[in-house]
RNA sequence: GGGGACGUAGUUCAGUUGGUUAGAACGCUGCCCUGUCACGGCAGAGGCCGCGGGUUCGAGUCCCGUCGUCCCCGCCA
């Protein structure tokens, strides 16, 4: 028979007793999380997001209530009337913070049952992922589970409160609102009242915010759910929060000092310092010497050995003069075995490009001169992992003519990406036995901040034979390169920056287009006809007209910034609900198909086989 | 769209070269135990080996397909 809660209030959480409560009545409610039956004395430990306390059961001071707790099974919730008691030298247990007390039960209340859970959120190994998200409430009351999900709520409420005090408002945009299809996929919501018309979840609120500068609140932001339809890794889930914002009059500098404020006080409230400000470098600076947009600070940078080796060594070795060679360094990993060299080939395997030296000792044998300069170089310990990457020749024969394609760079960022790939590859592979991320102790305590800025304005996209914008198409380009617009679109750059952290991407922003007449040739440089401009942003277009002032932004993804802090491997750790690759929600087993008649109602047909 | 890993008891896993009745740990059920705390001891229940085909005298094991989970490439303005 299971009891009624009736009056009984709690008076301490689970994790709350000490010793100086000793003697006082506690009342305490939570989840059986073990028993410990030794016949006539049983324990229970009683749990709740705070901790667990024992509770002891004795057969000789109280036989009912003693055959009363037999029933208790694990996960069932309880309410428990009690006294404190200081345990005794040899009953304590240091491994708890109220292991120095025990709940003496007078009263015992079964508020529920629990049927067998298909996994106790006591145990030490975890189930797999798929159980977890099926019986996610079981999941998150395991006490990782519940730190993260705490751990965000903190970090949530620290940047709120930050940028409000930086005299940001937060201003609520549509869920509902306007396919604008370029760039991710849509989800689309279809209108009933408008059978045949559809609602787009938004990508980012970005015209919105956009707008609300144009509409005087100057300073904007929101902690907002962002909606996109494309495949999932680790760190992507259709569904995402974003910190978003957005300021007037603002030139790049200035959005950068905000957003290392409101993160300074974020990583506060995580108990962690961090250094601002972040040092800053160039997008040509990060492939160069990275190999990649958002490099990994954390390791050392990739070395251009430019005239290490002599002509003729090059020649012997197959290589041109004029393609890049650069060394990749991984400290401490030391030289790779046979297989080990075998086993780096997948690590940049499709991009094809790149010539790889995987065996420098090899080298080491054959150019001892160059070997050395090339050593001396990157700064090389003896024990360190030195890997060169070269340009296939190949490569310097799809260089593209005049069919109005880019030209390859001079740097050939095929190379670079090619090395960048393998460099974090190797990091990755060897992290755990070499320790090569280790720098300062605890790896994942090691925050290394970046911006990485002046990113190019277009990227040619080869499938639609035509240029795209990199960042979005309402980003302003440098002032000077406004003249290369329409002569050398590849060269324009952006006045676009990301924020990189440990070499993930948490944000990108940009100042904006605040004028017409500027939006105007970027949609024409995109291949865009003005009808086809009108067609798509024609509310957005007209709204630039009436006084806008110079505005940029950015948004930063709040799930990576927990999932680095809390040191996850997956966003789906710092997620309450989150789905899996294939987009499912294995929780509530959502999508599902829907009745005939909601189909009807809204003017929709489903095409079957 | 492509590549890879995995799928055996409620859970985590083992399962030899294809060969008798598919095992272990935890969990679960019952009994014993008054100081345990991942309690201990004894006994027990629990299996469509993801699913569907195939090869074979014989398949958890080999082959094909399919479904699911995870990781990566493409994709993610």
């Amino acid at each position: 028979m299971l009891d009624f809660l009736g009056d009984l209030e709690r008076t301490h959480l689970c994790g709350a007793l000490r010793v100086s409560d000793s003697g006082r009545k506690a009342v305490l409610m939570g989840w059986v999380n073990r028993r410990r039956d030794l016949g006539n004395l049983l324990f229970i430990d009683i749990r709740d997001r705070t901790g667990v306390t024992q509770i002891v059961f004795d057969e000789e001071s109280n036989p009912r209530l003693h055959e009363k707790a037999r029933q208790l099974r694990n996960e069932y919730v309880i309410a428990v009337i009690g006294t404190v008691m200081k345990r005794d030298g040899k009953t304590i247990n240091k491994n708890i913070a109220t292991g120095e007390v025990e709940l003496v039960a007078q009263e015992l209340r079964i508020l529920n049952e629990s049927k067998q859970p298909p996994f106790l959120p006591s145990e030490t190994v975890l189930p797999n992922e798929e159980m977890r998200l099926k019986y996610r409430y079981i999941d998150l009351r395991r006490e990782a589970m519940q730190r993260n999900i705490l751990l965000r709520h903190s970090l949530a409420i620290a940047i709120r409160n930050n940028l409000s005090a930086q005299g940001f408002f937060e201003i609520e945009t549509p869920f509902m609102t306007r396919s604008t299809p370029e760039g991710a996929r849509d989800y689309l919501v279809p209108s009933r009242v408008q059978p045949g018309s559809f609602y787009a979840l938004p990508q980012s609120p970005q015209l919105f915010k956009q707008i609300l500068m144009i509409s005087g609140f100057d300073k904007y932001f929101q902690i907002v759910r962002c909606f996109r339809d494309e495949d999932l890794r680790a760190d992507r889930q259709p569904e995402f929060t974003q910190i978003d914002l957005e300021m007037s009059y603002a030139r790049p500098e200035r959005v950068w000092e905000v957003v290392e404020e409101f993160l300074t006080a974020a990583f506060k409230a995580a108990g962690h310092d961090i250094k601002t400000p972040f040092p800053r470098m160039t997008y040509d600076e990060a492939i160069r010497r990275y190999g990649s947009d958002k490099p990994d600070l954390r390791l050392p940078a990739m070395t251009d050995l430019g005239d290490a080796f002599a002509k003729e060594d090059l020649a012997a070795l197959g290589l041109s003069p004029k393609l890049p060679i650069v060394a990749l360094r991984i400290p401490k990993v030391g030289e790779l075995s046979r297989k080990e060299r075998d086993d780096i080939k997948p690590l940049f395997n499709g991009k094809g490009r790149a010539k790889v030296f995987e065996d420098f000792k090899r080298l080491e044998k054959s150019f001892p001169q160059a070997a050395a300069r090339v050593r001396e170089r990157c700064g090389a310990a003896s024990d360190d992992l030195i890997v060169l990457v070269a340009g296939a020749d190949a490569a310097a024969g799809s260089k593209s003519g005049g069919d109005g394609k880019p030209e390859a760079t001079p740097h050939d960022h095929a190379v670079y990406t090619a090395a960048g790939l393998l460099r974090l590859g190797l990091a990755q592979k060897y992290a755990e036995r070499h320790r090569a991320f280790e720098r300062t102790g605890d790896p994942a305590r090691d925050f290394r901040f970046l911006w990485v800025t002046d990113f190019p304005m277009f990227e040619y996209d080869e499938e639609g034979q035509r240029w795209a914008a990199a960042h979005h198409p309402f980003t302003s380009p440098h002032e000077q390169d406004l003249e290369k617009l329409e002569s050398d679109p590849g060269a324009v750059r952006a006045l676009a920056y990301d924020t990189v952290l440990n070499g993930t991407e948490l944000g990108s922003g940009s100042i904006r287009i605040h004028r017409q007449d500027i939006q105007r040739r970027i949609f024409r440089a995109l291949g865009m006809t003005e009808e086809e401009a009108r067609q798509r942003f024609g509310f957005f277009l007209e709204a630039l007209e009436y006084g806008t002032p110079p505005h940029g932004g950015i948004a930063l993804g709040l799930d990576r910034i927990v999932m680095i802090i809390a040191g996850a491997e997956s966003l789906r750790e710092v997620i309450p609900f989150p789905k899996t690759a294939r987009a499912v929600d294995l929780m509530v087993d959502a999508p599902t198909p829907v009745s005939e008649a909601q189909l009807k109602e809204l003017g929709i047909m489903i095409r079957r086989g």
